[in-house]
DNA sequence: GTCTATAGTGCGATAGAC
DNA sequence: GTCTATCGCACTATAGAC
C-alpha cells in the first residue's frame, strides 16, 4: 500500500457523507471520518478548513461557471437576460449529478442549523460574485444587487423543486420556468 | 450589591460591541465580556446561546413585525404590494435606531466570516417566515419564496444604503426607492 | 504530529425574588 | 416553600499554534 492513497479529499468527503446519515453530522467527529480512511484527524483539516466544509464542496467550479457565464454574455443585455444565461449555464453544469446523491445531502444539511448556516453563506458568496460579474457587464447598482440576489433565489428555489419526490424533469426546465415566474411577481393578480 | 443587576442581557451586548471593537470579535473571550460586567462566563451563555448572537438581537421584534405587518394588510393584495407592506413596516421600526451604533455594528460583523455568517443566516430565516406569512394570504408558490425572498434582499440593500457615509435619507425613503428599482428590474434597458 | 485555547454543555450548588 | 438567575466545576471537540 501507498504512502498514501490518491484522491483523500474525494474519499474523506464520501465518508463524511455517510457517517454522517448514518448517525448525525453532531454526532460525527473529524476523528472519526478521518479514521475511516485510513488517516490522521490532523490532516482532515488541512483538507477543509472546518468540518462543515466537507459538504460544501464543487463550490468553485460552480462560481466559475457563474460568473463565466455572465462575462461571455453579449453586451447590452438587460439584467434579467444576464441572469437567465447563468441559471441555465449553472443548472447545465448538474446535469449528470446523481439526484439521490444531492438528496442525501441537502438532508443532512437541512436537519442541522450549523450547516444551513454555511449554505446560506456560501449564497451569499455567490450572490456577491454573480454582482460585480453583473457590474462588469456594465449593470449600475442597485439592479446589480437585486438581479444578483434573485438569480440565486431562483435556482435555489429550483433545485429544492429538481430534489422533491416525483419530479421528473431537468434542472434546466425547472430553472426557466421559476425565472419566468420571477419575472411575472408584478404582474400577478 | 445585589447579586444580579437587572438588564443583566443589556449590559452583556453592551460589553461586546465594545470589547469587539476595541480588540476584535476573535481576540475576545465569552470569559472576557462576562467578566466585563461582573458576570460569570457560564452566565453568558445562559443569555446568548452561542458567543455570535451576543450581535444579534431584537431580531424577534422584527420577526414578529414584518409577519405583522403582512397579516394585516387588505386582501387581494398582489404579491410586490405585500412586501411593500412589510418593508415600510420595518424600516420605520429603524427610525430612531442612532445611525453610529448600527454602523459600529454592522463593521464588527463584516470583518468576520463567521459573524457575517451568522447574518446571512439570520436575513434567511427572516425570508422563511415572510414567505409562510405571504401563503397565509393567498399567494402561491413559487411566488410567495421570490417576493419573499426579493424583500430581504430589497430590505438589507436599502439598510447598507442607510449605514453610508454622506447619507442623510430615512430609511423609509430609501427602502421605498430601492423597492421600485426591483420593480423595474424586467423593463430596464 | 503534539499541545493549547476556548466555545459550548451538563450538572449540582447557591442566592435572591416572590 | 417555589422559581429563577447565577456560579463553579468538569468535560468534549473544534480549530489553530507551535
Amino acid at each position: 500500500m501507498a504512502r498514501w492513497e490518491p484522491g483523500a479529499t474525494a474519499r474523506l468527503q464520501k465518508a463524511a457523507l455517510e457517517l454522517f446519515t448514518s448517525q448525525g453530522f453532531e454526532q460525527t467527529t473529524a476523528a472519526e471520518i478521518a479514521q475511516a480512511v485510513g488517516l490522521n484527524r490532523r490532516t482532515f483539516f488541512r483538507h477543509f478548513p472546518d468540518k462543515r466544509d466537507v459538504l460544501f464542496l464543487g463550490q468553485q467550479e460552480l462560481e466559475g461557471a457563474l460568473v463565466a457565464a455572465v462575462a461571455q454574455a453579449p453586451a447590452g443585455e438587460s439584467p434579467m437576460s444576464l441572469i437567465g444565461f447563468a441559471i441555465a449555464r449553472v443548472a447545465d453544469m448538474f446535469a449528470d449529478t446523481p439526484r439521490e446523491h444531492a438528496r442525501a445531502r441537502q438532508t443532512i444539511i437541512d436537519t442541522n442549523a450549523a450547516l444551513l448556516e454555511r449554505q446560506h453563506h456560501k449564497n451569499a458568496n455567490l450572490a456577491q460574485l454573480l454582482r460585480d460579474a453583473l457590474r462588469d457587464q456594465g449593470i449600475a447598482e442597485p439592479a446589480a444587487t437585486l438581479a444578483a440576489e434573485s438569480a440565486v433565489t431562483v435556482f435555489n428555489l429550483a433545485f429544492r423543486q429538481w430534489l422533491a419526490t416525483n419530479e421528473t424533469r431537468t434542472l434546466s426546465v425547472i430553472a426557466a420556468e421559476t425565472l419566468a415566474e420571477l419575472r411575472a411577481l408584478d404582474v400577478r393578480r
